[in-house]
RNA sequence: GCGGGUGUAGCGAAGCUGGUUAUCGCACCGGCCUGUCAAGCCGGGGAUCGCGGGUUCAAGUCCCGUCGCUCGCGCCA
């Protein structure tokens, strides 16, 4: 590239000159009289004629810069062709606002930086949209197009740097427990479990593939073998699925292992990992330990193995009512093996018209539910919706729900697991519906007793419910094959406000368990060596009772800065459509390069 | 793959049952203005109403198709 020396040797002088003594955050009272130089951005520009105002802002805040009457006109001049989003230094001297001028929403607001000088270090060309001082209101699309615009808003520079301060925090923490910090390969073999791989073609071997990890689960368990027992990574992951508001294609997560531990060691170093990360970088003060609930109790209870602890509405069990009543729907689903679900809404009954309820109904059926009964409480009775089946159990009702004028009641009757789920999202819905949800809460919870395995109905077959390398609980230890539906694997996840934030395992260490579970799932002997044979060899050689867990770094920034989806706190991320509008990628590649690799792209036919 | 929502100037929105020249705020351009901090005042430019068909004397508005985005379901061990 060709340098023009001359130029490169003003722009030092200038740079000498120009460079910031101080940022626009930390001026105040006590540097009054100082001469400062500040670097920064034209957030705002106003000019009343005989005074001019211009506020510059950087990372640090923003600091008010007035243009005098007595200003030269040439720089009067300057400050007029200043536009939004210039990029400038402004030397000047800091003077005391009058009292009456003292604006108390600034940091910087006891003071204004009086204009000796103005330098352009550039322009701006006019914005698709303004920077905002709080969030942009610009369609997600437009701002991931023009992130670095976007990026400069007040909540993204906050979101971005907690997640840098989180980041910190999770480092120290773990450093100073003992953990190692080890880098694991993202080029590596496909596993053909779980999410779809991302792959990379190989130029040396011809028609051969590596994946980028889903995570670095096998290796951090070959670590262990090593005898690093105390590992983490903040490792970026990777699955080729479609996004969601809590999804991405890569994401991070705070990997961690550890030899010779229970899962009760495990709960402790995240409890002890979370109460720090908080304190350090939000100031709250989290309870530990977290609440513990069983995989069936969280669907029975809440609708959800990630269930929003933040607000209460459990679910009531109305089976013993049902069985035996003339609402042949609640009846029926009785007598054939699944459950009628309800919950009761306090003082809801105003709120929810029909056309409201239905709308619940509908979220229901997302869900795959058939319907939603209710009635509600009027005049110390049921009334409206079902309630005309159940004129001779009035009192039982009330009772059981411990009802009142103005509550509304809320019924799901279906298998249990369509009834819980279904009754869940509904839970979820009125909770927003009617605010019931403080944003700044963090309600935790280890939700764990996970089973092992789970029923293929199109394939008749037994699927691994998290992953193969997954520890059964001791008690289960001697019926895996023999009634692998009923074992519940030491397996945990933590959820926090309705989201799972971290999914975790004891491992299998010792090779004929792990048999037993491939013979379970159908996983033959032969593909099990070819694909991870080398676990499995690692394991051979003194592999120690290890386990784990892995925190997603993105939905605990989310969480913590009360946003809904985890592209507000990825600098970078990929749209709905898995491509990112900035870069535009994913993109085509040139033919040589197609060619290098040993690939053909084939036309799908439409 | 499926469902809900949405698409109107650079940005955010309004536009009811079809009916003059498509409206408002911000931004942009010109002018005025001595204390603002969402500055204010006057004036101006800017829109093939996502795209393609259709119905109609007449379509931003109704119908069909299609595309983008977004939220969710499936999927995500």
């Amino acid at each position: 590239m060709y340098i023009d020396i001359a130029e490169s040797i003003c722009y030092f002088i200038f740079m000498e000159k120009m460079k910031r003594t101080h940022t626009c955050g930390e001026l105040n009272a006590s540097f009054e009289n100082s001469t400062v130089i500040l670097n920064g951005w034209v957030h705002k520009n106003r000019n009343h004629g005989g005074v001019h105002f211009i506020n510059v802002r950087d990372r640090y805040g923003i600091t008010q810069v007035v243009i005098d009457e007595d200003a030269t006109e040439e720089l009067k001049a300057k400050a007029e062709g200043l536009k939004f989003e210039y990029c400038i230094a402004i030397t000047g001297v800091v003077r005391k606002r009058p009292a009456e001028m003292v604006n108390p929403k600034m940091s910087t607001g006891d003071i204004e930086v009086k204009a000796l000088d103005i330098e352009v270090l550039n322009t701006c060309e006019v914005l698709p949209f303004m920077v905002s001082e709080t969030e942009s209101d610009a369609k997600e699309d437009l701002r991931l197009k023009y992130r670095y615009i976007d990026l400069r808003s007040k909540g993204m520079q906050d979101r971005i740097r907690l997640r840098h301060e989180v980041a910190f925090a999770t480092r120290e923490f773990l450093i100073g427990d003992g953990f190692y910090e080890i880098e694991t390969p993202t080029l590596i073999k496909a596993t053909p479990e779980g999410a779809r791989d991302f792959v990379v073609p190989s130029r040396i071997h011809p028609g051969k593939f590596f994946a980028l990890p889903q995570s670095p689960q096998l290796y951090k368990q070959i670590l262990m073998v090593s005898g690093f027992d105390k590992y983490f990574q903040i490792a970026r992951c990777y699955r080729d699925e479609d996004p969601r508001g809590d999804r991405q294609l890569e994401f991070t997560q705070v990997d961690l292992e550890m030899s010779f531990v229970s899962a009760d060691d495990v709960y402790d170093v995240v409890e002890r990992m979370m109460k720090h990360i908080f304190a350090k970088t939000m100031n709250v003060e989290l309870a530990v330990p977290f609440r513990r609930i069983s995989y069936h109790q969280a669907l029975n209870s809440y609708g959800s193995d990630k269930p929003d602890l933040r607000f209460g509405m459990e679910f009531v069990d109305f089976d013993a009512i049902a069985s035996d009543c003339g609402f042949s729907v609640f009846k029926d689903a009785v007598a054939n093996g699944g459950n009628v679900k309800a919950i009761k809404v306090d003082g809801a009954a105003e709120s929810y018209s029909r056309k409201k309820i239905t709308e619940l109904e509908d979220q229901a059926k997302i869900y795959g539910a058939k319907g939603l009964a209710w009635m509600k409480v009027a005049g110390g009775k049921l009334d409206g919706g079902v309630s005309k089946f159940f004129e001779d159990k009035q009192e039982e009702i009330l009772s059981l729900f411990d009802a009142k004028d103005g509550d509304l009641l809320l019924f799901m009757a279906d298998s249990w697991k369509v009834a819980c789920t279904a009754l869940g999202a509904v839970r979820v819905k009125v909770a927003k519906d009617l605010g019931l949800i403080d944003p700044m809460r963090f309600e935790f919870a280890w939700i764990n007793d996970f089973p092992l395995f789970e029923w293929n109905e199109d394939e008749q077959k037994w699927d691994p419910a998290h992953h193969m390398f997954s520890m059964p609980k001791p008690e289960f230890l001697s019926s895996i094959k023999s009634n692998p539906g009923a074992v519940l694997g030491d397996i945990y996840d933590l959820v926090c406000n309705g989201y799972e934030l971290a999914s975790g395992s004891i491992r299998v260490h010792n090779p004929e368990i792990q048999q037993e579970i491939f013979d379970v799932v159908g996983f033959p002997k032969e593909e099990a060596e070819k694909r991870f044979g080398f676990l499995l060899n690692a394991f051979r050689y003194g592999a120690p009772p290890h386990g784990g867990i892995a925190p997603g770094l993105d939905r605990l920034i989310m969480i913590m800065s009360a946003r809904e989806s985890i592209k507000d706190v990825i600098a970078f991320p990929k749209n709905n459509n898995a491509s990112s509008p900035m870069d535009e990628s994913p993109a085509e590649i040139l033919d040589e390069q197609i060619n290098e690799l040993h690939l053909r792209v084939v036309e799908e036919d439409k």
